[in-house]
Formats: structure tokens, C-alpha cells, sequence
RNA sequence: GGGAGCAUAGCUCAGUUGGUUCAGAGCAUCUGCCUUACAAGCAGAGGGUCACUGGUUCGAAUCCAGUUGUUCCCACCA
């Protein structure tokens, strides 16, 4: 024990041992006879970097994994990247455009090289950052969403799905993102209330030749740069507002276009004027009501959310700038009667957070039915456990209701659709384009290979992710169910655990157990552990414009990765969101200080031959049933995922009874060195909890673990869990009641105006003897006269000692309280005797539930008796 | 509009078939202590009508109904 620092610096520590746990190939996994514990990582954005959630989710995961290793699984944690298609595909439109270089410009084969520039030079970041945080992911299998075998995988899925006739091409109002200028998928677009304005705008009837009349109806909308592309104004056929309308024609205002009245009842009445504009190339809705009308679609607003020539006015201008000027040009032309403020919802690109633009447009889609109905039964019958399993709800409610996937996006950077047209717009799919070709020539014998024109769309990257827990295993399986699979994948899969966020369940998770089910024929994983959503403590949510996201790094620079991964599991209940406060990285670092120190204390201990106190006995005998049953009860919460309650033991365990407890029952008076029983003793508990602290913080754990003794190359991370021997609960009960007692014996100390007149006699019969000297060494009192051994009475401070030790207090001012005790627990007796001559619980609960039942009748009865006779006496 | 969840101490949350681990933990607060590992410490203390109202029960934080507040999901009413 070499260490001399008075305070621990993790800056010293924490890249010594990850380089060295890396140079031992720790992490590395290979298949084994051991039993697998496999988890997948969430792959983060390969452009993305660091923040708060990354570091909840993988903090979880590391301990989780860490802990499963020294359980003695195999341990394999799959790191990798997602190639994130609109996110990193904008952001190098963004570095080129700063460049001057636009991507019209460039040729498809150009901008990919400069996206996998950008990809060399960003795509390891965040994967090097996640080392800082401690993750003991196993490097050597790292993966990339578009690594050639795992796009290989992807092309073959589509392949797979397109000739099972799941994937189509339709024509479909899509959601535009008109700034990553491709559709994204329902799931992709945010809802949020937005202001806005409502419209209020005269629309003349026409005398049938196109010229306007005196008379008018009102329409209301949100979209008045989109009545160009006005089809016809729709009211309730039950409007009887309206019924003189039937048959007439109205005039677009400004363009005086002349436009017919139809009648639907998808119109409200009582919402807005009861009279909507159908406008099918800009409404989800009314394209439908188009559809059922026949109404011609007018397209108006171009890729990039600029009116078009087909809107004759304001062309060119952007849809807000157009909001605008239009609606200042129908007030100057008397078209407009008002406008009130109003709010709506109105949906946004997630990744761009540009304001989507319903459009038309042909797109390839995955049928979704069959895949959702497994992809349910998969959850509801337990195969898939979801953690907490509040989200069963919302994921069924999901699957229940689930829409074909739109799996084209308009980009560049991403696994290109393997379809191949001819020129007369006949098309086939195929894996390569010499399979195309081959195909395509059964179609026309004259096809060359030079006629074949590949789709210029790419897949939505969740259709690379969700063959993830596969694909990272075997890359040859995903499209091949009927293949075999190699080892790894038949070693490693299913996996175990997997930890996201609940943002992604329906995106990522649910689309996982789709594609495991329908490959493997099995689930990619057993429990889904969801985290809560990463808030700041005034519960808003993590984001860049509000900049209240702190940097990971710079905090694992400030406080070192133990204490920031304590300090998120601090805050961080199961399935409630995180509010993250530094105050708790803070608590993080209170504890490093505090294993730092108490092994400080230990270093300094020197054993000589002598016997064992009786203090000292009593103390290592409580510390090692203590320490048996916090590792049942971290057992029990690791079971159930509730990994801050697994911390929170530990961590009392160490500060309160160990720190508090233990080391200052048998630290040696000064001057004084300690027996070798007990040096022994206490060095074998702290390499215990060192090591039961290990999943959740294991820089410090290793630095400690290997200066206590030579270690000759092992590591801590692959030392067995401590395991719960049988423990005396009765010790560690008199153990607690003694620590009241002290507390009384200090706390009489302290105010010493109460007269021993005043204190409680209390009797310590309940203790072993020798606990008796053991009270008397912790109180650091002399004894108060009377203590000298078993059945000995010792004053003390708090009527709560008395009422634990004796169930009474001597005391007339008791009996109401008594008496109210006595009808409770005669109350409580009824309840318990029904229970008990119930046929049902006797014979179908377990014995030992019985017998704790029965125990508990006989108390009270013998409780009752105490009190009543004790009620007697008052 | 439809569905789901939540409401317990100043804050974040436990509370596992209704009782005997029932009102708890951590943090924060207050009061004492520079006691020879740690003042980033130690010893104490205060603090809750378990959202509200009814109901079931011998007994309710726990079960039921309603009310209010709040979060999330789904759908979009132009």
C-alpha cells in the first residue's frame, strides 16, 4: 500500500488504466463455454458528439456490462456508429456551402467522397469520448452503419422484403423537409403548437363566367399563400348555411381562378367558417378529399418551399415570405375580412427543424402489418421485457396503428436503393447491378448494362439500425433467414439488454424486434431498459439554444469519470426523466474522497500480535453479515434494473457502515496498532467493496485495488462479484438498535441540561454481553455506573430507544397511546386470523408466507397481552 | 379530440398481493464541533392532511369512483 496523495486525482488515474485495460485486450470477447452477456450500443450519430444522454445511456450500459463480466459471463459490448443520413448529410451541405461549394454542383460520386471525409475525420470523436467515460465496449468489433458488409446487409433486406412483396413504390403525400430537401417519415416530424395566424378571406361567387358577383362566402385558413393551388372550397352537406351554395362556383381571390363548391362531411361546422379550401397538393387531408372528388392537384411550392410558376403570383418567393405579402395583397384587393390570432399545431422536421411541407411524391414503402403484429406479440407475450413496463401501453398502442414505412429519403448519403429502371421506366431489384442486369434482360433481351439507371434515392438509415443487433454479428444473415448464421451471431444472439431512450422505442426498438423476429426467428433482446429523457433541474430539456447542455468533457475533466457517472446515476430513476443538477457529479466527487480516505486510514494501520478485542470481534462479525446482505439486496436491485437503488446501498454501506461504523469501532487509539485478525479482516472488506463499487466507478476502484496488494497483471474488472454468504439478521438488528442507543448516550451528552431524572433506563438485555462494551467504546462514554454487563441498564437520551427495546414507556401520560395500540393490533388480529382460515392462502401460498403470517398472529396476541397487563400497572 | 402515466419532506424520488421495515432515502436547510483518514468531514435537529372529495374495509399513501393539476404518446380543426 504504496499510496501517499492526501486527495484522490483522477486525472492521474483514470487514462493509466483505460490505456492499460485496452493494451490487455479486457473488453475483448470471443466466444467461449462461459455463458454470454451481449449488449448492443445505441449507435450514436458518427458526426454526433458527447452530450448528457449519450452519457446516462452508456454509463447504465457500462455498469451493466462490467457487472455482468465479474459475474463471470462472457461479456461483449458492440460499439459503433449510425451513418445518421439527414444529420450528417446537412451538416456537410453545411461545411461545403461555408466553403463556397454548393451540393447542386457536385456530382453524386463528388459529394460522397467529401461526406466520407467528413465521416474519417468526425466518426471516431464520439466514439474516442465514450472511452473517456470508462465504457469497457469491445473496440475490436466496432461498427459503422455503412461499413461495406453492413450496407451489404441492408441491400439484401431490401431485396428479401421487395420480393416477399412487402416494399412497393406509391405515389404518397409525403412529409417534405424543405430544408434537408427530402420526405421524412411520420415519426420523424415534431408536433408543436406554433402561433399563427387564421385568415378570414372573401371568396366571390362566380356568375358562371368567370366574372365575381355581389355575394361572397368567407373562408378561413392558416395557408393563404396556398389558394392558388385551390381545388375547390368544400362545407358540411348538413350546413344549412350553406345549401344556396350548391352547384355555384367560386373565384380564387387574386387570380380569380374559378373553383367548384363540393360537399363533405369531413368539414366541422362549427370550426373556423364551416366552409374549408381543399388544396390536395398542400394538405394531407384534402388530397384525401381530393381523391374522393376527383379535384386536380396544383403543385405550387417547389423542394425548397418557394411558390412555383403554377402559383402565377408572387413566384419564387418563399412559402412565410409569400404568408405574408399575400395576405397584404387580398386586404389592399378587399379580399380579406380579418385575421385573428391563432394557434395550431404545426409539424417540424425533427432533424432540421424546418416546418414540414406536406407534399406528393413517389416513394418505396414497407408494409408494416405483418412485421407489427410479431413485433407486438413479441412484447405482450414477455418475450421482450420492456423496463418499466408502462411503455407496453404506448408500444402496443403503436403497433396497433401502425402506417406503412416510407423507406426512400432524396439523399445522397446513405445505402442506395437497389432498384434498378429501364428506360422504358420498368424496373427490377436486385442485390448488384449484374443481378439487375441479368434480370432486366428477362424483361427485354436487349437491355445493356449502360441502359440500367439505379433510383437515386437512398434508405432511411433506421433501415440499416434495425438490423443492428444482427448485423454487428453476422452480416451476411440479415435478408437470408433461411442461412445458418456464424458463430458469433449464434454465440452472441439474442442479446441481453439493451438501454435507450424511450424517444427511439418506436423508431429503433420496435423495428429491431421486426427484423429479429422475421431473421432469427427470435428477439434481438430480452429487456429493453429505458432511460428517462436528460432535463435540466428546471425540467427543461437539454438543447443547444437554451445552452444549458453541459459538455461531458469538460465535466469528466472537472470531477473525473467516476464522479459523473455516479452523479447520473444519482439522479436517475428508472423511466422518470433526469434532472440533471452538477450539485450531484458534486456527490460523485464527496464519495471518490471518501473510498480515498478511508483507504488513507487503513494504509496507516500497522498489526502486531496480540488477541482480538471483544470490540473488535462483535465489529467484524456485524460488517460481515452487514456486508451479505447489502450485496443480496444490490443482487435483487441489479435483477430489476434499478441500478440507483443497487448504488444508493453501496454507497451507504460504505460511507454510513463501514466509514462511520466499522472503521471507527476498530481503529486503534492512538499510538496503538491494531491485532492481526482484525488488520486481515478489514483489508479483505475493502477489497469487497472495492470491488462491489467497480461496475459504477471503476477508475478509482482499479487504483485502489492494486495498490492494496501486488496484483501480478489482473484487474479488479474481472475479480469475482461479491457474493452474499448466509447472514445473521438478528446481529445486524441488535447492531441498529445499539446505534440508537449510542445516539441516545451522545445525544444526553450533548445537552447536558437533561437530568438523568429525565432520561429513560434502558435494558440491554437484548444485546449479546459483549455489545455492551461495544456501546460503551462508540458512546465514547464512561459507563454510567450501572453498565457492567448483560442485563446491565444504561441512560440514555430518546423515549424511541426505550419504546424499541422495551415496547413501553413508563409513563402515565402513555395510556391513551397504549390503548390506541391495543385497538389497533386487535384490528390487525382480525384481519390476519381471516387471512389465516382462508383454505385458499393456507394451501396456495408458500410456507414460509404462512409461517410469517402465523408468526405475526402470535405477536400481536402476545403484544396484547404486554400491553394490557402493562395498561394495569398504570 | 383519443389513449396512457404521474401527483408522498424545500428538491429528486423509494414505498413490491391494504397492517408489523409505514410515513422513508439521498440531496438541500438549521444547530453544534478544526475529535490525530476525510471540514469535500463528524454529531445532532427540524421538515409531509402521502393533490382534493367521496366510497369499500376492523384498518387506506396503497383498492374503487369522481375532481383538479401535470407529463408523454397518437390524431390533426382548414
Amino acid at each position: 500500500m504504496d499510496i501517499q496523495a492526501k486527495y484522490y486525482d483522477p486525472s492521474q488515474v483514470e487514462d493509466k488504466w483505460y490505456a492499460w485495460w485496452l493494451q490487455n485486450k479486457f473488453f475483448h470477447s470471443e466466444p467461449d463455454s462461459r455463458t454470454p452477456y451481449t449488449v448492443v450500443i445505441p449507435p450514436p450519430n458518427v458526426t454526433g458528439i458527447l452530450h448528457m444522454g449519450h452519457v446516462l445511456n452508456n454509463t447504465l450500459n457500462d455498469v451493466l456490462v462490467r457487472k455482468a463480466r465479474m459475474d463471470g459471463k462472457n461479456a461483449c459490448w458492440v460499439p459503433g456508429t449510425d451513418h445518421a443520413s439527414i444529420a450528417t448529410e446537412s451538416k456537410v451541405v453545411a461545411k461545403l456551402k461555408a466553403e463556397g461549394i454548393s451540393k447542386e454542383d457536385l456530382t453524386r460520386e463528388e459529394f460522397l467522397k467529401h461526406a466520407w471525409e467528413w465521416k474519417e475525420k468526425h466518426g471516431g470523436i464520439i466514439l474516442s469520448q465514450l472511452r473517456k467515460l470508462g465504457a469497457s465496449c469491445d473496440w475490436d468489433r466496432t461498427k459503422f452503419t455503412m461499413d461495406p458488409d453492413l450496407s451489404e446487409a441492408v441491400i439484401n433486406t431490401f431485396v428479401y422484403f421487395y420480393k416477399k412483396g412487402y416494399i412497393y413504390k406509391g405515389v404518397r403525400m409525403v412529409n417534405w423537409d424543405p430544408e434537408g430537401l427530402t420526405a421524412v417519415s411520420d415519426e420523424e416530424v415534431i408536433h408543436k403548437d406554433t402561433p399563427s395566424k387564421f385568415y378570414h378571406m372573401r371568396y366571390f361567387i362566380s356568375d358562371g363566367n368567370g366574372k365575381a358577383t355581389d355575394k361572397y362566402i368567407v373562408v378561413a385558413t392558416t395557408r393563404p399563400e396556398t389558394i392558388m393551388a385551390d381545388a375547390a372550397v368544400c362545407i358540411n352537406p348538413d350546413d344549412e348555411r350553406y345549401h344556396w351554395l350548391k352547384g355555384k362556383k367560386v373565384l380564387i381571390p387574386l387570380i380569380n381562378k374559378e373553383i367548384p363548391i363540393i360537399e363533405d362531411s369531413y368539414v366541422e361546422m362549427d370550426f373556423g367558417t364551416g366552409c374549408l379550401k381543399v388544396t390536395p397538393a398542400h394538405d394531407v387531408n384534402d388530397y384525401e378529399i381530393g381523391l374522393r372528388h376527383h379535384l386536380p392537384v396544383i403543385d405550387i411550392i417547389d423542394d425548397h418551399g418557394r411558390l412555383t410558376a403554377d402559383a402565377q403570383i408572387l413566384v419564387g418567393e418563399d412559402r412565410f415570405v409569400a404568408r405574408k405579402k399575400i395576405a397584404k395583397m387580398l386586404e389592399e384587393a378587399g379580399n380579406l375580412e380579418k385575421t385573428v390570432d391563432y394557434t395550431s399545431p404545426i409539424g417540424y422536421s425533427e432533424r432540421t427543424n424546418a416546418v414540414i411541407e406536406p407534399k406528393l411524391s413517389a416513394q418505396w414503402f414497407l408494409k408494416m402489418d405483418a412485421l407489427a403484429k410479431d413485433a407486438l406479440e413479441s412484447v405482450e407475450s414477455g418475450k421482450v421485457k420492456l423496463i418499466p413496463d408502462k411503455y407496453r401501453n404506448t408500444y402496443k398502442h403503436w403497433m396497433e396503428n401502425v402506417r406503412d414505412w416510407c423507406i426512400s429519403r432524396q439523399l445522397w448519403w446513405g445505402q442506395r436503393i437497389p432498384a434498378y429502371y429501364l428506360p422504358d421506366g420498368r424496373y427490377v431489384v436486385e442485390n448488384s447491378p449484374e443481378a439487375a442486369l441479368e434480370a432486366a434482360r428477362k424483361l427485354d433481351p436487349s437491355i445493356k448494362a449502360e441502359d440500367l439507371r439505379q433510383d437515386e434515392d437512398v434508405l432511411d438509415t433506421w433501415f440499416s439500425s434495425w438490423l443492428w443487433p444482427i448485423s454487428v454479428f453476422d452480416t451476411q444473415k440479415a435478408g437470408h433467414p433461411e442461412k445458418e448464421g456464424n458463430a458469433d451471431l449464434k454465440y452472441y444472439y439474442p442479446t441481453n439488454d439493451l438501454v435507450t431512450g424511450p424517444d427511439i422505442l418506436f423508431f429503433w426498438v420496435a423495428r429491431m424486434i421486426m427484423a429479429g423476429n422475421e431473421f432469427m426467428h427470435d428477439v434481438p433482446f430480452r429487456n429493453v431498459y429505458l432511460t428517462g429523457i436528460v432535463r435540466d433541474k428546471l425540467g427543461r430539456k437539454m438543447s443547444k439554444t437554451l445552452g444549458n447542455s453541459p459538455d461531458p468533457l469538460e465535466l469528466i475533466q472537472k470531477y473525473g469519470a467516476d464522479s459523473v457517472r455516479l452523479g447520473m446515476l444519482l439522479c436517475s430513476s428508472a423511466g422518470n426523466d433526469i434532472l440533471y443538477d452538477e450539485a450531484m457529479i458534486e456527490q460523485g466527487r464527496g464519495f471518490c474522497g471518501k473510498i480515498w480516505n478511508a483507504y488513507r486510514l487503513i494504509g496507516l494501520w500497522e498489526a502486531e500480535d496480540k488477541a482480538q478485542s471483544a470490540e473488535n470481534a462483535v465489529a467484524v462479525q456485524w460488517f460481515t453479515d452487514r456486508l451479505s446482505q447489502a450485496v443480496s439486496q444490490i443482487e435483487d436491485h441489479f435483477s430489476k434494473f434499478r441500478i440507483s437503488d443497487a448504488l444508493m446501498t453501496a454507497y451507504k454501506l460504505f460511507w454510513d457502515d463501514f466509514c462511520g461504523w466499522y472503521l471507527e469501532l476498530v481503529k486503534p487509539a492512538f499510538g496503538e496498532k491494531m491485532d492481526a485478525v482484525t488488520l486481515k479482516a478489514t483489508l479483505a472488506f475493502f477489497e469487497e467493496l472495492l470491488k462491489m463499487i467497480h461496475p459504477i466507478m471503476p477508475f478509482i476502484t482499479e487504483e485502489l485495488w492494486q495498490d492494496l496488494s501486488p496484483r501480478d497483471g489482473q484487474t479488479i474488472m474481472l475479480q469475482p462479484y461479491p457474493k452474499a454468504a448466509a447472514f445473521d439478521e438478528k446481529r445486524i438488528a441488535a447492531f441498529e438498535t445499539a446505534k440508537v442507543a449510542i445516539a441516545g448516550v451522545r445525544g444526553l451528552r450533548q445537552e447536558k441540561g437533561l437530568s438523568p431524572k429525565q432520561a429513560l433506563k434502558v435494558k440491554l438485555t437484548a444485546f449479546p454481553e459483549n455489545m455492551v462494551s461495544v456501546l460503551v467504546k462508540l458512546a465514547n462514554v464512561e459507563p454510567l455506573a450501572e453498565i457492567s454487563g448483560a442485563g446491565a441498564t444504561v441512560m440514555a437520551g430518546t423515549a424511541k430507544i426505550d419504546i424499541l427495546l422495551e415496547g413501553l414507556v413508563d409513563n402515565a401520560g402513555e395510556k391513551s397511546k397504549i390503548e390506541a395500540e391495543i385497538t389497533r393490533l386487535e384490528g390487525f388480529l382480525v384481519g390476519v386470523r381471516k387471512k389465516l382460515s382462508n383454505e385458499k392462502f393456507v394451501s396456495g401460498a408458500p410456507q414460509q408466507v404462512v409461517a410469517t403470517e402465523r408468526k405475526k398472529e402470535a405477536d400481536a396476541v402476545a403484544k396484547i397481552e404486554a400491553l394490557k397487563s402493562a395498561l394495569e400497572r398504570l
